[in-house]
DNA sequence: CACCGGGGTGAGAGCGCTCTCACGAGCCCG
DNA sequence: CGGGCTCGTGAGAGCGCTCTCACCCCGGTG
């Protein structure tokens, strides 16, 4: 809690390198056009200095900051749940770093917050926002869209590609599913379930597709929607259990909704896998590896989505500045999973 | 990725309303001192013109910059295991966005990620910084110092609260250690053993403190070092069932360890709680409540603990500011831990 | 040898805002 | 009824930087 020091200016540097402002300028910012016994002396007065440039003054004039807002809707208590974000915010924050770029975090926590994040993008603050919005229904979108603020989504967005100009980083969910199931078949097993997640989301929808995929004609009340948690899966499992007591095998949406199915199976009598074979997805290793078994399931690199969210933004960002040539607009990323094979299928 | 419209400014305002920025920019600050007519036909061309100010330009003046940066050191690998870390920034969110701060999130990932922190902190470009900065040879906390940045720990530094002025919210990991051996002990377990955290991180000092608090004269065999980890857990476990295979009983450093611990002891064909009793630290709900059997533990209140950090941050900032007669600096606190009894223990 | 051209450098005008002052009303008091 | 006050408002000077432009000094050319 220490006072703040004046900081030394621009024109500081230059009077003790004996050059104008501008010289140091150039130098600061790359040093292109300057001879080299003049750079030379800059960069001395700048060490000497301590000198770090006011990024305020810099932005004002270049209407740039290097900054880029990452905001996640709170009411994602699945972003708490497990260590989802986080991974995907070191993600993103190396690839922002590299760049100089700033990370600026927005939590929301319901409309009024809505509210508050639209006005911060809307006020220039940020070049540009990184948003995971994975509901249906989220306001989100429509408010960043008014905005106009350069945007990629982390998730395909609940109302879908069909808006044009809408860029974002998904996971092969579908695909994903589709191996997970055929997985399960591969292993002999028919009658195989699947617990979906919150179907307001678009993963949980993506995923239920993949597994409809392989399960053409399947019987429908071996699907059940859960909600992404241990609960839930308990709660569908059983119900699933009293349905159709024959079920081999089964898909969850996650692998917490999986582990909440475990338990149920276990408390049933039944053994996994033999007598039912379970598949989770995300592979969070907590709880994926731990669990008993341990989970076969469906792994996704959460921290290239971030990573690559970023590297999308700011290539769109570049293409406002350097207008070099037509650079195609980015366009929206699938990255796709692999099955991870355990104990429990 | 839409093009950024060009914003209105204090002056369009201005013209707007027919007044002049002095008057316009009162207005937006507060409005003290303006009559309120003019107030009225301010707030009214505000609006229609939509209105943001230009932080940039603000903070050029004013010198503050409303942002506060929260600085996670990601060797940390625990700080993504478990939902810690997303808990305590929702904390702080909270409280900033309470406050109309930002939060500038920065990631250190080794030695020169270090220097740049250092640099963006020197640099002025945030109020204040929240820092989470565990191990004891962390070279972070001296860049800080060095940087004159308004600082607050997350979890009590490494080299103790010696050096003046440091300000830090942690829990009460002694006392919560206590709370957990002495909870064993009225179990009426005698052999009571622990599992450390990575001793090169205070809160894992300060819980085996506390459990020495309770063994006094304990048996020194009966405790291990672990690193927080499942695996190490496990490590642990084995090693402690080798040299007191009479135990019967365990203090886990934290949730984690203490599933480890429980799965090995599984293995040997101990019972849980019957053979041996568990506790653990954190209350880290997916891996406490899905344990089997629950564990009993040491919650604490992480997200308050965040709250508390951007609370504490802030009022010294507002010191600074406000000057309003000596408000004392505020100083460090210490956050109470409760145990949660479930089935371990 | 004068001229032109180009690259390196400096001067200066802002970017949009805050904040200090000076100023002009009103008001109270003598 | 005039002099001081206060309160409300406007004018204007920067905050520290970038960037355009003019200038100057070269070397090469006619």
């Amino acid at each position: 809690m220490t006072e703040t020091a004046p900081r030394p200016t621009l024109e500081a540097v230059a009077a003790r390198a004996g050059v104008s402002r501008a010289t140091v300028s150039r130098v600061v910012n790359g040093g292109d056009g300057v001879r080299e016994p003049l750079v030379e002396r800059v960069r001395k007065a700048v060490e000497e200095l301590g000198y770090v440039p006011n990024q305020a003054a810099r932005s004002l004039v270049t209407r740039r900051h290097d900054a880029v807002a990452v905001v996640v809707a709170e009411p994602e208590t699945r972003v708490f749940a497990d260590p989802f974000f986080a991974l995907q915010l070191r993600g993103i924050s190396k690839e922002l770093t590299a760049h100089d770029n700033q990370l600026v975090l927005l939590l929301t926590e319901g409309r009024d917050d809505h509210a508050r994040v639209g006005r911060y993008l809307a006020g220039g603050h940020v070049d540009g926002a990184l948003v995971f919005s994975l509901h249906l229904d989220d306001p989100l979108p429509e408010l960043i869209q008014r905005a106009a603020v350069p945007t990629v989504f982390g998730g395909r967005p609940g109302w879908s590609g069909d808006r044009q100009g809408v860029v974002y980083v998904d996971s092969d969910n579908r695909g994903g599913a589709r191996d997970a199931v055929r997985h399960l078949v591969g292993l002999g097993r028919s009658r195989i379930a699947h617990i979906a997640g919150a179907l307001d989301q678009t993963s949980a929808v993506d995923r239920l597709d993949g597994y409809r995929d392989v399960m053409v004609d399947g019987d429908p009340r071996l699907i059940v929607e859960g909600d992404f948690t241990p609960a839930g899966g308990e709660r569908a499992m059983r119900e699933l259990l009293a349905r159709c007591p024959d079920l081999d095998a089964v898909f969850a949406a996650n692998d917490l909704t999986a582990s909440g199915a475990l338990r149920v199976l276990r408390e049933s009598g039944r053994r996994v896998p033999d007598d039912v074979a379970v598949v989770g997805f995300d592979d969070m290793l907590p709880v994926a590896e731990q669990s008993d078994p341990p989970l076969t399931t469906v792994r996704q690199d959460i921290e290239e989505m971030g990573r690559l969210m970023a590297r999308l933004l700011l290539r769109g960002l570049d293409r406002h500045a350097g207008e070099q040539g037509i650079a195609a607009a980015p366009s929206s990323v699938v990255l796709p999973t692999t099955l991870v094979r355990r104990a429990s299928a």
